[in-house]
DNA sequence: TTGATAATTATCAATCTTGACAATTAACTG
DNA sequence: CAGTTAATTGTCAAGATTGATAATTATCAA
Protein backbone atom coordinates (compact mmCIF):
# COMPACT_ATOMS: atom_id res chain seq x y z
CA UNK A 1 0.00 0.00 0.00
CA UNK A 2 1.49 3.30 -1.10
CA UNK A 3 -1.48 5.49 -0.38
CA UNK A 4 -0.47 8.60 1.54
CA UNK A 5 -3.20 9.90 3.78
CA UNK A 6 -3.91 13.57 3.01
CA UNK A 7 -4.58 14.18 6.67
CA UNK A 8 -1.00 13.34 7.48
CA UNK A 9 0.27 16.17 5.34
CA UNK A 10 -2.29 18.92 5.49
CA UNK A 11 -2.79 19.39 9.18
CA UNK A 12 -0.31 21.03 11.46
CA UNK A 13 -0.55 18.87 14.51
CA UNK A 14 1.08 15.60 13.58
CA UNK A 15 0.44 12.38 15.39
CA UNK A 16 1.00 8.67 15.63
CA UNK A 17 1.47 7.21 12.13
CA UNK A 18 -1.53 5.53 10.54
CA UNK A 19 -0.67 1.87 9.94
CA UNK A 20 -4.24 0.80 9.35
CA UNK A 21 -3.56 -0.29 5.80
CA UNK A 22 -0.67 -2.53 6.82
CA UNK A 23 -2.59 -3.90 9.77
CA UNK A 24 -5.51 -4.59 7.50
CA UNK A 25 -3.36 -6.71 5.22
CA UNK A 26 -1.84 -8.47 8.21
CA UNK A 27 -5.27 -9.31 9.59
CA UNK A 28 -6.65 -10.42 6.25
CA UNK A 29 -3.61 -12.67 5.79
CA UNK A 30 -4.36 -14.27 9.15
CA UNK A 31 -8.05 -14.59 8.38
CA UNK A 32 -7.23 -16.16 5.04
CA UNK A 33 -5.01 -18.73 6.73
CA UNK A 34 -7.77 -19.53 9.22
CA UNK A 35 -10.39 -19.84 6.50
CA UNK A 36 -8.11 -22.15 4.52
CA UNK A 37 -7.60 -24.30 7.60
CA UNK A 38 -10.97 -24.29 9.35
CA UNK A 39 -13.42 -23.06 6.72
CA UNK A 40 -15.35 -19.79 6.81
CA UNK A 41 -17.58 -20.81 9.71
CA UNK A 42 -14.69 -22.23 11.69
CA UNK A 43 -12.50 -19.16 11.30
CA UNK A 44 -13.37 -17.24 14.45
CA UNK A 45 -12.18 -13.73 15.20
CA UNK A 46 -10.19 -15.04 18.15
CA UNK A 47 -8.31 -17.54 15.98
CA UNK A 48 -7.70 -14.81 13.43
CA UNK A 49 -6.30 -12.46 16.05
CA UNK A 50 -4.09 -15.24 17.40
CA UNK A 51 -2.81 -16.07 13.94
CA UNK A 52 -2.04 -12.39 13.33
CA UNK A 53 -0.41 -12.04 16.73
CA UNK A 54 -2.78 -9.24 17.64
CA UNK A 55 -5.44 -8.64 20.24
CA UNK A 56 -8.94 -9.41 19.10
CA UNK A 57 -10.29 -5.84 19.32
CA UNK A 58 -7.70 -4.83 16.75
CA UNK A 59 -9.43 -7.01 14.21
CA UNK A 60 -12.55 -5.01 14.57
CA UNK A 61 -10.69 -1.72 14.75
CA UNK A 62 -8.77 -2.25 11.53
CA UNK A 63 -11.12 -4.22 9.33
CA UNK A 64 -14.56 -4.34 10.92
CA UNK A 65 -17.06 -6.92 12.07
CA UNK A 66 -17.28 -10.46 10.89
CA UNK A 67 -19.25 -9.79 7.71
CA UNK A 68 -16.91 -6.98 6.67
CA UNK A 69 -14.01 -9.35 7.27
CA UNK A 70 -15.54 -11.95 4.98
CA UNK A 71 -16.40 -9.37 2.32
CA UNK A 72 -12.87 -8.01 2.39
CA UNK A 73 -11.47 -11.52 2.08
CA UNK A 74 -13.64 -12.28 -0.94
CA UNK A 75 -12.66 -9.06 -2.69
CA UNK A 76 -9.00 -9.62 -2.03
CA UNK A 77 -9.20 -13.25 -3.06
CA UNK A 78 -10.80 -12.45 -6.40
CA UNK A 79 -8.43 -9.58 -7.07
CA UNK A 80 -5.36 -11.60 -6.15
CA UNK A 81 -6.49 -14.55 -8.21
CA UNK A 82 -6.56 -12.31 -11.23
CA UNK A 83 -3.16 -10.82 -10.42
CA UNK A 84 -1.67 -14.24 -9.74
CA UNK A 85 -2.96 -15.57 -13.03
CA UNK A 86 -1.69 -12.50 -14.86
CA UNK A 87 1.76 -12.93 -13.35
CA UNK A 88 1.58 -16.63 -14.05
CA UNK A 89 0.90 -16.06 -17.73
CA UNK A 90 3.63 -13.46 -18.06
CA UNK A 91 6.20 -15.60 -16.29
CA UNK A 92 5.75 -18.49 -18.70
CA UNK A 93 8.51 -19.07 -21.24
CA UNK A 94 8.07 -18.39 -24.94
CA UNK A 95 7.93 -22.03 -25.95
CA UNK A 96 6.34 -25.09 -24.41
CA UNK A 97 4.17 -22.81 -22.35
CA UNK A 98 1.54 -25.45 -21.58
CA UNK A 99 4.00 -27.91 -20.10
CA UNK A 100 5.63 -25.09 -18.15
CA UNK A 101 2.23 -24.15 -16.75
CA UNK A 102 1.67 -27.69 -15.50
CA UNK A 103 5.16 -27.76 -14.01
CA UNK A 104 4.31 -24.62 -12.11
CA UNK A 105 0.87 -25.72 -10.94
CA UNK A 106 2.16 -29.00 -9.57
CA UNK A 107 5.43 -27.77 -8.10
CA UNK A 108 5.78 -28.43 -4.35
CA UNK A 109 6.78 -24.86 -3.53
CA UNK A 110 3.91 -23.17 -5.24
CA UNK A 111 3.67 -19.60 -4.00
CA UNK A 112 -0.06 -19.00 -3.73
CA UNK A 113 -0.48 -22.01 -1.51
CA UNK A 114 -4.05 -21.77 -0.41
CA UNK A 115 -5.75 -20.33 -3.45
CA UNK A 116 -7.60 -23.58 -4.01
CA UNK A 117 -8.35 -24.12 -0.34
CA UNK A 118 -9.82 -20.65 0.00
CA UNK A 119 -11.92 -21.29 -3.05
CA UNK A 120 -13.33 -24.49 -1.55
CA UNK A 121 -14.11 -22.69 1.69
CA UNK A 122 -15.88 -19.93 -0.21
CA UNK A 123 -17.78 -22.44 -2.30
CA UNK A 124 -19.00 -24.15 0.85
CA UNK A 125 -19.87 -20.79 2.31
CA UNK A 126 -21.79 -19.80 -0.82
CA UNK A 127 -24.40 -22.43 0.04
CA UNK A 128 -26.35 -19.70 1.82
CA UNK A 129 -25.02 -16.80 -0.25
CA UNK A 130 -26.30 -16.85 -3.86
CA UNK A 131 -24.38 -13.72 -4.83
CA UNK A 132 -21.13 -15.30 -3.77
CA UNK A 133 -22.06 -18.49 -5.60
CA UNK A 134 -22.32 -16.53 -8.85
CA UNK A 135 -18.96 -14.87 -8.29
CA UNK A 136 -17.30 -18.20 -7.55
CA UNK A 137 -18.81 -19.72 -10.68
CA UNK A 138 -17.37 -16.84 -12.70
CA UNK A 139 -14.07 -17.29 -10.92
CA UNK A 140 -13.92 -20.94 -11.95
CA UNK A 141 -14.91 -20.04 -15.50
CA UNK A 142 -12.11 -17.47 -15.65
CA UNK A 143 -9.53 -19.95 -14.44
CA UNK A 144 -10.53 -22.54 -17.03
CA UNK A 145 -10.80 -19.91 -19.74
CA UNK A 146 -7.26 -18.73 -19.08
CA UNK A 147 -5.93 -22.26 -19.40
CA UNK A 148 -8.05 -22.77 -22.49
CA UNK A 149 -6.54 -19.66 -24.08
CA UNK A 150 -3.07 -20.80 -23.23
CA UNK A 151 -3.59 -24.20 -24.81
CA UNK A 152 -5.36 -22.76 -27.84
CA UNK A 153 -2.34 -20.69 -28.80
CA UNK A 154 -0.06 -23.67 -28.44
CA UNK A 155 -2.34 -26.02 -30.38
CA UNK A 156 -4.11 -23.74 -32.87
CA UNK A 157 -5.26 -26.62 -35.03
CA UNK A 158 -6.81 -28.70 -32.27
CA UNK A 159 -10.51 -29.10 -31.64
CA UNK A 160 -11.68 -26.23 -29.37
CA UNK A 161 -14.06 -28.48 -27.47
CA UNK A 162 -11.21 -30.86 -26.79
CA UNK A 163 -9.01 -28.03 -25.58
CA UNK A 164 -11.66 -26.84 -23.20
CA UNK A 165 -12.11 -30.35 -21.85
CA UNK A 166 -8.38 -30.63 -21.23
CA UNK A 167 -8.28 -27.25 -19.51
CA UNK A 168 -11.23 -28.27 -17.33
CA UNK A 169 -9.63 -31.59 -16.50
CA UNK A 170 -6.27 -30.11 -15.55
CA UNK A 171 -8.02 -27.50 -13.44
CA UNK A 172 -9.90 -30.23 -11.62
CA UNK A 173 -6.78 -32.31 -11.02
CA UNK A 174 -4.94 -29.26 -9.77
CA UNK A 175 -7.69 -28.11 -7.41
CA UNK A 176 -8.05 -31.60 -6.06
CA UNK A 177 -4.37 -31.80 -5.21
CA UNK A 178 -4.52 -28.44 -3.48
CA UNK A 179 -7.47 -29.52 -1.38
CA UNK A 180 -5.62 -32.58 -0.11
CA UNK A 181 -2.51 -30.69 0.98
CA UNK A 182 -3.94 -30.47 4.48
CA UNK A 183 -3.52 -34.20 4.97
CA UNK A 184 0.27 -33.99 5.16
CA UNK A 185 2.72 -35.70 2.86
CA UNK A 186 1.02 -36.07 -0.50
CA UNK A 187 4.09 -36.19 -2.73
CA UNK A 188 2.90 -39.40 -4.35
CA UNK A 189 -0.48 -37.85 -5.11
CA UNK A 190 1.19 -34.77 -6.58
CA UNK A 191 3.48 -36.87 -8.78
CA UNK A 192 0.65 -38.99 -10.18
CA UNK A 193 -1.57 -35.96 -10.62
CA UNK A 194 1.12 -34.11 -12.51
CA UNK A 195 1.68 -37.11 -14.76
CA UNK A 196 -2.05 -37.28 -15.43
CA UNK A 197 -2.15 -33.59 -16.30
CA UNK A 198 0.69 -34.05 -18.77
CA UNK A 199 -0.99 -37.07 -20.32
CA UNK A 200 -4.19 -35.11 -20.68
CA UNK A 201 -2.32 -32.28 -22.32
CA UNK A 202 -0.63 -34.66 -24.73
CA UNK A 203 -3.95 -36.16 -25.70
CA UNK A 204 -4.94 -32.90 -27.34
CA UNK A 205 -2.85 -33.92 -30.32
CA UNK A 206 -4.25 -37.43 -30.53
CA UNK A 207 -6.73 -37.81 -33.34
CA UNK A 208 -10.27 -39.02 -32.64
CA UNK B 1 -30.19 -52.14 11.46
CA UNK B 2 -31.50 -55.57 12.24
CA UNK B 3 -30.31 -55.80 15.81
CA UNK B 4 -33.06 -56.97 18.11
CA UNK B 5 -32.79 -55.63 21.61
CA UNK B 6 -32.78 -58.47 24.14
CA UNK B 7 -34.61 -56.26 26.61
CA UNK B 8 -37.61 -56.13 24.31
CA UNK B 9 -38.02 -59.87 24.49
CA UNK B 10 -36.79 -61.02 27.87
CA UNK B 11 -38.66 -58.79 30.27
CA UNK B 12 -42.28 -59.13 31.08
CA UNK B 13 -43.38 -55.52 31.33
CA UNK B 14 -43.35 -54.25 27.79
CA UNK B 15 -43.20 -50.59 26.89
CA UNK B 16 -42.92 -47.98 24.22
CA UNK B 17 -40.99 -49.41 21.24
CA UNK B 18 -37.31 -48.57 20.94
CA UNK B 19 -36.74 -46.60 17.77
CA UNK B 20 -33.32 -45.31 18.72
CA UNK B 21 -31.59 -47.07 15.83
CA UNK B 22 -33.89 -45.55 13.24
CA UNK B 23 -33.70 -42.13 14.88
CA UNK B 24 -29.93 -42.41 14.91
CA UNK B 25 -29.82 -42.96 11.15
CA UNK B 26 -32.29 -40.14 10.63
CA UNK B 27 -30.16 -37.77 12.67
CA UNK B 28 -26.91 -38.82 11.04
CA UNK B 29 -28.49 -38.29 7.62
CA UNK B 30 -29.43 -34.77 8.64
CA UNK B 31 -26.02 -34.09 10.12
CA UNK B 32 -24.38 -35.37 6.96
CA UNK B 33 -26.45 -33.00 4.85
CA UNK B 34 -25.52 -30.09 7.10
CA UNK B 35 -21.83 -31.00 7.03
CA UNK B 36 -21.93 -31.24 3.24
CA UNK B 37 -23.55 -27.83 3.04
CA UNK B 38 -21.91 -25.81 5.81
CA UNK B 39 -18.78 -27.78 6.73
CA UNK B 40 -18.12 -29.54 10.01
CA UNK B 41 -17.76 -26.35 12.04
CA UNK B 42 -20.81 -24.78 10.45
CA UNK B 43 -23.06 -27.77 11.03
CA UNK B 44 -24.64 -26.86 14.35
CA UNK B 45 -26.84 -29.17 16.38
CA UNK B 46 -29.75 -26.81 15.87
CA UNK B 47 -29.41 -26.94 12.08
CA UNK B 48 -29.09 -30.71 12.28
CA UNK B 49 -32.23 -31.03 14.36
CA UNK B 50 -34.09 -28.75 11.95
CA UNK B 51 -32.94 -30.78 8.97
CA UNK B 52 -34.07 -33.96 10.69
CA UNK B 53 -37.39 -32.41 11.70
CA UNK B 54 -36.71 -33.16 15.34
CA UNK B 55 -36.20 -31.16 18.51
CA UNK B 56 -32.59 -30.47 19.38
CA UNK B 57 -32.50 -32.50 22.60
CA UNK B 58 -33.36 -35.58 20.57
CA UNK B 59 -30.03 -35.29 18.81
CA UNK B 60 -28.24 -35.67 22.06
CA UNK B 61 -30.63 -38.34 23.32
CA UNK B 62 -30.21 -40.59 20.29
CA UNK B 63 -26.62 -40.03 19.21
CA UNK B 64 -24.77 -38.03 21.83
CA UNK B 65 -22.85 -34.79 22.12
CA UNK B 66 -21.17 -32.98 19.30
CA UNK B 67 -17.97 -35.04 19.27
CA UNK B 68 -19.90 -38.32 19.30
CA UNK B 69 -21.96 -37.01 16.41
CA UNK B 70 -18.83 -36.27 14.40
CA UNK B 71 -17.24 -39.61 15.27
CA UNK B 72 -20.38 -41.46 14.23
CA UNK B 73 -20.47 -39.54 10.96
CA UNK B 74 -16.86 -40.42 10.18
CA UNK B 75 -17.42 -44.11 10.89
CA UNK B 76 -20.54 -44.21 8.78
CA UNK B 77 -18.91 -42.25 5.98
CA UNK B 78 -15.96 -44.61 5.74
CA UNK B 79 -18.15 -47.69 5.97
CA UNK B 80 -20.58 -46.42 3.37
CA UNK B 81 -17.81 -45.39 1.02
CA UNK B 82 -16.59 -48.93 1.03
CA UNK B 83 -20.08 -50.30 0.48
CA UNK B 84 -20.80 -47.81 -2.28
CA UNK B 85 -17.58 -48.68 -4.07
CA UNK B 86 -18.29 -52.39 -3.68
CA UNK B 87 -21.76 -51.93 -5.16
CA UNK B 88 -20.30 -49.72 -7.85
CA UNK B 89 -17.81 -52.38 -8.93
CA UNK B 90 -20.42 -55.11 -8.92
CA UNK B 91 -22.90 -53.08 -10.92
CA UNK B 92 -20.45 -52.49 -13.76
CA UNK B 93 -21.04 -54.42 -16.96
CA UNK B 94 -18.76 -57.21 -18.12
CA UNK B 95 -17.17 -55.25 -20.93
CA UNK B 96 -16.02 -51.65 -21.27
CA UNK B 97 -16.07 -51.39 -17.51
CA UNK B 98 -13.77 -48.35 -17.38
CA UNK B 99 -15.95 -46.25 -19.66
CA UNK B 100 -19.02 -47.38 -17.75
CA UNK B 101 -17.40 -46.29 -14.50
CA UNK B 102 -16.81 -42.80 -15.90
CA UNK B 103 -20.37 -42.66 -17.20
CA UNK B 104 -21.55 -43.43 -13.71
CA UNK B 105 -19.24 -41.02 -11.88
CA UNK B 106 -20.23 -38.11 -14.09
CA UNK B 107 -23.92 -38.84 -14.42
CA UNK B 108 -26.16 -36.01 -13.18
CA UNK B 109 -28.30 -38.28 -11.02
CA UNK B 110 -25.49 -39.87 -9.11
CA UNK B 111 -26.93 -41.56 -6.05
CA UNK B 112 -24.31 -40.89 -3.38
CA UNK B 113 -24.49 -37.21 -4.00
CA UNK B 114 -22.39 -35.75 -1.24
CA UNK B 115 -19.68 -38.34 -0.85
CA UNK B 116 -17.10 -35.92 -2.21
CA UNK B 117 -18.48 -32.94 -0.32
CA UNK B 118 -18.37 -34.81 2.97
CA UNK B 119 -14.82 -35.82 2.22
CA UNK B 120 -13.80 -32.21 1.64
CA UNK B 121 -15.46 -31.18 4.88
CA UNK B 122 -13.66 -33.93 6.77
CA UNK B 123 -10.36 -33.04 5.14
CA UNK B 124 -10.76 -29.45 6.26
CA UNK B 125 -11.73 -30.67 9.70
CA UNK B 126 -8.70 -32.94 9.88
CA UNK B 127 -6.48 -29.85 10.05
CA UNK B 128 -6.63 -30.15 13.82
CA UNK B 129 -7.22 -33.89 13.97
CA UNK B 130 -4.15 -35.91 12.87
CA UNK B 131 -5.87 -39.25 13.37
CA UNK B 132 -8.66 -38.24 11.01
CA UNK B 133 -6.09 -36.95 8.53
CA UNK B 134 -4.52 -40.41 8.35
CA UNK B 135 -7.89 -42.06 7.83
CA UNK B 136 -8.78 -39.64 5.06
CA UNK B 137 -5.46 -40.22 3.35
CA UNK B 138 -6.14 -43.96 3.42
CA UNK B 139 -9.62 -43.30 2.15
CA UNK B 140 -8.28 -41.41 -0.85
CA UNK B 141 -5.70 -44.13 -1.48
CA UNK B 142 -8.43 -46.75 -1.43
CA UNK B 143 -10.54 -44.86 -3.93
CA UNK B 144 -7.65 -44.44 -6.35
CA UNK B 145 -6.55 -48.03 -5.82
CA UNK B 146 -10.00 -49.31 -6.72
CA UNK B 147 -9.97 -47.35 -9.96
CA UNK B 148 -6.43 -48.47 -10.64
CA UNK B 149 -7.46 -52.11 -10.23
CA UNK B 150 -10.39 -51.60 -12.54
CA UNK B 151 -8.24 -50.07 -15.25
CA UNK B 152 -5.48 -52.65 -14.82
CA UNK B 153 -7.81 -55.49 -15.65
CA UNK B 154 -9.06 -53.71 -18.72
CA UNK B 155 -5.60 -52.72 -19.92
CA UNK B 156 -3.36 -55.55 -18.66
CA UNK B 157 -0.51 -54.62 -20.97
CA UNK B 158 -0.35 -50.94 -20.06
CA UNK B 159 2.31 -49.32 -17.93
CA UNK B 160 1.19 -49.60 -14.25
CA UNK B 161 2.53 -46.15 -13.42
CA UNK B 162 0.51 -44.72 -16.26
CA UNK B 163 -2.61 -46.50 -15.05
CA UNK B 164 -2.18 -45.14 -11.58
CA UNK B 165 -1.72 -41.63 -12.95
CA UNK B 166 -4.93 -41.95 -14.97
CA UNK B 167 -6.83 -43.27 -11.95
CA UNK B 168 -5.50 -40.38 -9.86
CA UNK B 169 -6.40 -37.87 -12.53
CA UNK B 170 -9.93 -39.13 -13.01
CA UNK B 171 -10.43 -39.18 -9.26
CA UNK B 172 -9.31 -35.57 -9.07
CA UNK B 173 -11.57 -34.47 -11.89
CA UNK B 174 -14.49 -36.29 -10.33
CA UNK B 175 -13.97 -34.88 -6.83
CA UNK B 176 -13.59 -31.41 -8.24
CA UNK B 177 -16.91 -31.64 -10.05
CA UNK B 178 -18.61 -32.84 -6.89
CA UNK B 179 -17.23 -29.96 -4.88
CA UNK B 180 -18.63 -27.42 -7.31
CA UNK B 181 -22.15 -28.82 -7.29
CA UNK B 182 -23.07 -26.33 -4.59
CA UNK B 183 -22.75 -23.46 -7.04
CA UNK B 184 -25.88 -24.41 -8.95
CA UNK B 185 -26.07 -25.31 -12.61
CA UNK B 186 -22.72 -26.83 -13.56
CA UNK B 187 -23.83 -28.98 -16.49
CA UNK B 188 -21.17 -27.45 -18.73
CA UNK B 189 -18.49 -28.22 -16.16
CA UNK B 190 -19.72 -31.79 -15.84
CA UNK B 191 -19.76 -32.30 -19.60
CA UNK B 192 -16.22 -31.01 -20.09
CA UNK B 193 -14.97 -32.91 -17.05
CA UNK B 194 -16.47 -36.13 -18.33
CA UNK B 195 -14.88 -35.62 -21.71
CA UNK B 196 -11.54 -35.00 -20.05
CA UNK B 197 -11.89 -38.17 -18.01
CA UNK B 198 -12.60 -40.16 -21.14
CA UNK B 199 -9.64 -38.61 -22.94
CA UNK B 200 -7.42 -39.45 -20.00
CA UNK B 201 -8.66 -43.00 -20.03
CA UNK B 202 -8.02 -43.31 -23.76
CA UNK B 203 -4.48 -42.02 -23.32
CA UNK B 204 -3.58 -45.21 -21.44
CA UNK B 205 -3.28 -46.92 -24.79
CA UNK B 206 -1.16 -44.20 -26.39
CA UNK B 207 2.47 -45.15 -26.65
CA UNK B 208 5.17 -42.98 -25.07
C1' DT C 1 -56.78 -50.08 33.73
C1' DT C 2 -52.23 -50.14 35.47
C1' DG C 3 -47.38 -50.40 35.50
C1' DA C 4 -43.12 -50.25 33.02
C1' DT C 5 -40.33 -48.45 29.58
C1' DA C 6 -38.67 -45.12 26.48
C1' DA C 7 -39.55 -41.26 23.52
C1' DT C 8 -40.35 -36.50 23.84
C1' DT C 9 -40.40 -32.00 25.76
C1' DA C 10 -39.05 -28.21 28.72
C1' DT C 11 -35.61 -25.87 30.79
C1' DC C 12 -31.25 -24.10 32.62
C1' DA C 13 -26.35 -23.36 33.24
C1' DA C 14 -21.77 -23.09 31.07
C1' DT C 15 -19.17 -21.75 27.34
C1' DC C 16 -18.02 -19.53 23.10
C1' DT C 17 -18.44 -15.84 19.83
C1' DT C 18 -19.30 -11.42 18.65
C1' DG C 19 -20.10 -6.32 18.88
C1' DA C 20 -19.13 -2.27 21.02
C1' DC C 21 -17.16 1.37 23.80
C1' DA C 22 -14.23 3.67 27.25
C1' DA C 23 -9.58 4.28 28.90
C1' DT C 24 -4.86 4.13 28.11
C1' DT C 25 -0.61 4.38 25.76
C1' DA C 26 2.48 5.44 21.93
C1' DA C 27 4.27 8.31 18.20
C1' DC C 28 4.96 12.32 15.81
C1' DT C 29 5.28 17.61 14.84
C1' DG C 30 6.15 22.12 15.99
C1' DC D 1 7.92 19.94 26.06
C1' DA D 2 3.00 20.24 24.64
C1' DG D 3 -0.61 18.96 21.86
C1' DT D 4 -2.77 15.97 18.66
C1' DT D 5 -3.83 11.84 16.54
C1' DA D 6 -4.36 7.06 16.33
C1' DA D 7 -2.95 2.58 17.90
C1' DT D 8 -3.61 -0.39 21.67
C1' DT D 9 -5.69 -2.33 25.64
C1' DG D 10 -9.35 -3.47 28.92
C1' DT D 11 -13.80 -4.60 29.64
C1' DC D 12 -18.55 -5.90 29.28
C1' DA D 13 -23.02 -7.13 27.53
C1' DA D 14 -25.77 -9.57 24.04
C1' DG D 15 -26.43 -13.55 21.48
C1' DA D 16 -25.59 -18.17 19.93
C1' DT D 17 -24.21 -22.87 20.83
C1' DT D 18 -23.74 -26.65 23.57
C1' DG D 19 -24.20 -30.02 27.54
C1' DA D 20 -27.06 -31.83 30.67
C1' DT D 21 -31.07 -33.05 33.48
C1' DA D 22 -35.76 -33.11 35.18
C1' DA D 23 -40.52 -33.48 33.91
C1' DT D 24 -43.91 -35.05 30.80
C1' DT D 25 -46.15 -37.86 27.49
C1' DA D 26 -46.89 -41.90 24.58
C1' DT D 27 -46.94 -46.87 23.85
C1' DC D 28 -47.29 -51.49 24.94
C1' DA D 29 -48.08 -55.83 27.83
C1' DA D 30 -50.43 -57.94 31.43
Amino acid sequence: MLIVKVDNLSRNAMARPDIKDARREQILDAFETCVATYGVEGATLAKTADEAGLARPLVRHNVGNRQELIDALVERFLERSRETLDGFMEALPKTKRAVAAIEWLFSPDYSDKHLAKISYALITSSADNPALAVRMQNWLDDFITRLTGLFSKEFPNANPEKIKAVATGITGIYFNVESFRTLGNIDALIASSKQAALMLLASIQVEG
